[in-house]
DNA sequence: GGTAAGTAGCTTAGCGCTAAGCTACTTACC
DNA sequence: GGTAAGTAGCTTAGCGCTAAGCTACTTACC
């Protein structure tokens, strides 16, 4: 059982509070995040750094910092969670890929190294995994001497659809928590950020 | 100069729309999304699953599956960035920690993993490689015979003082396209979500 | 039909991380 | 002062990934 997990990507560290006024740094981070919620281990960084820097806008941090820090925590949690299944985060991405393409739960290993983004060597310990498991098949490609065609079995079905609603469950907790209205609400931003994100992309 | 980068994280996933009618999958996406705004790749993974799985409710995906997304798209960008420095994520956060802790920049390598939750292993890696690039320096702790002191050199603070500054212009162009109002309520919803994730883990 | 270019999947080397275990201390307790 | 327990930092083995290069084809073109 890890007791650590992945390393915290930039701008997304916690708890440098040991290396200065706990009450000071706080009251820093409750005037820049400007609402009466009480201030986050987000609040704190982007407070150490107003203080430190006072010429950088920290605003985009405080989304940012706050989007790397919850791909990390709930990364985590299902990540525990599918091991219960007897699978990892990488494995269940590729049963789930399968999954909802529909029957017959086929696709080429290149198909979905490409969905999954990532190289043909990555792909093919995955498989190698999976196939080793019970929980998928690869089978020659009948048009295509080169390829090969990867299915899902009875027993790789049964595992995804029982892991895809447990992982489902883990994530809708905090969700709800925002109540309905303001959980479309965030859905909704997060798309326009996505966005946003693609076009400014491109420019670069 | 890598051509893929980390993996997709579960519902990360896009693009396995090579395997169904493009134009039926994104029919069902936008009735999923539920508004006038076009559909994404995160829309068009919900699409599948509820037409796969009509028993879930995908919310949870819609929200989660964008973070999981931003996180690593925005991630590997500001990754390239540092490049600029010469130094990777990793070490941005270890010099960006020992910054805003403030003159005169000095951390023991144990604030700094445990900040960074990384394993004193993963430090001890991280810490050679900055030490050689001559942007920190280990000493011996004057108090504590076990222990020693890492202090940012000249150097390393010209350092992190400039890839801070890229970091956040490069995070700022896509909040800035969301507008001021909204860019700030997006941050008060991913503050909250954050606390109640943090909520639903300690029950669990 | 022959040749060049492209593609599928596999193998290997290297990288950065974790887990586990080590030494060299310090701290708490008697 | 002596001993037990705790802590700091380092080293090693193992894991999963990428990048690069391989073989075995297929496809396009003449």
């Amino acid at each position: 059982m890890p007791q650590q997990k992945q390393p915290l990507t930039a701008m997304d560290a916690t708890d440098a509070m040991d290396t200065t006024d706990q009450a000071d740094a706080m009251d820093t981070a409750d005037r820049a995040n400007g609402t009466d919620a009480p201030a986050d281990a987000v609040d704190a960084i982007t407070g150490q750094w107003n203080r430190e820097r006072p010429d950088l806008d920290t605003l985009p941090m405080a989304v940012f910092g706050r989007i790397y820090r919850l791909s990390r925590i709930m990364g985590d949690r299902m990540e525990k969670e599918y091991q219960r299944y007897g699978i990892g985060r990488g494995e269940f991405d590729v049963l789930a890929t399968l999954r909802r393409s529909g029957a017959p739960y086929t696709l080429s290993p290149r198909q979905l190294s490409a969905t999954l983004m990532l190289t043909t060597g990555g792909m093919t310990g995955r498989l190698d995994k999976l196939e080793k498991a019970g929980l998928l098949e690869r089978t020659p490609d009948p048009g295509d001497r080169r390829g090969l065609r990867v299915t899902l079995t009875d027993k790789g079905l049964g595992v995804i659809d029982q892991a895809v609603g447990s992982g489902l469950a883990l994530q809708r907790e905090p969700v709800d928590g925002l109540g309905p209205q303001d959980a479309e609400q965030l859905a909704v931003l997060l798309r326009r950020l996505m966005a946003a994100t693609d076009a400014s992309g491109r420019g670069a």
